[in-house]
DNA sequence: GTTGACCTTCACATCAATGTGAGCGCTCGA
DNA sequence: TCGAGCGCTCACATTGATGTGAAGGTCAAC
């Protein structure tokens, strides 16, 4: 499919599709003519992208991510430096504390909420 | 305490503490002469928001969501017109997806983490 | 009373994620 | 064969979260 096709699919701009491609996120193939070609599986990783920016995570930490998650039963980084696996290691560590942070949050958004919903209820 | 001993307290610069004032997310009291004056509390809430701001959440939505976290008990917004309610059920439910993108691909990351050492140690 | 370490505001700079548009090349159907 | 609609690159604009620095006020200590 061609770039118009994968922005009806995902809801992204072509803009944004080609920005992701600039920053390494996706490889897609070229037609002779110079298109972009991609498959089904750039729609997923679209997605995943976006979910990962929209939670924070910066392109530069996207782009060491996304070759462990394409296929997990793979060893896609063989020979990976130690640097980058304590780099991982981090960035586990953050997702784990935005988790947190997150969950908590939303958590109190709910209790509040339910508070503001109870007593509606109740003196309304 | 002042502005410089937030900032120690929370690893935070001044510039950054005064951006938060800025956008209405903290309102410290000034001295007489003119200095911005913190309590504890303030330390709690600016980690909080650069929790929520780590994790994705934008200065306006913070805005809305800190009044319903100081002290989960009281109801900060007796008379919220429905469209904050709604809102912020909207918040939260982005919050929640973020949180499960989050969980998925950290796991990912922890799994393609315990394969590598796996297959070090049989390796190696 | 001057120095130094704070504080103030204001303003311009930067970086990442986006928008927007110009100028041009394919391609397909009327 | 021409125009519409897509694609391409290049480049400048914007927004949000930050950095940095200038010009100046306050205050404690020496």
């Amino acid at each position: 499919m061609r770039i118009g096709e994968l922005s009806e699919a995902t809801g992204t701009s072509r803009r944004l599709l080609r920005y992701y491609e600039e920053q390494g996120l996706i490889a897609p193939r070229r037609d002779r003519n110079g298109y972009r070609e991609y498959d089904q599986a750039n729609v997923d990783r679209v997605a995943q992208i976006r979910g990962l920016l929209a939670a924070g995570v910066p392109t530069r930490i996207i782009r060491r991510i996304l070759p462990c998650l394409d296929n997990p039963r793979d060893i896609h980084l063989p020979d990976a430096p130690p640097e980058v696996l304590s780099a991982l290691e981090d960035e586990r560590d953050r997702m784990t504390r935005r988790v947190e942070c997150l969950t908590r949050n939303r958590d109190a958004i709910t209790d509040y909420l339910d508070t503001v919903c109870t007593r509606a209820s109740v003196n309304g």
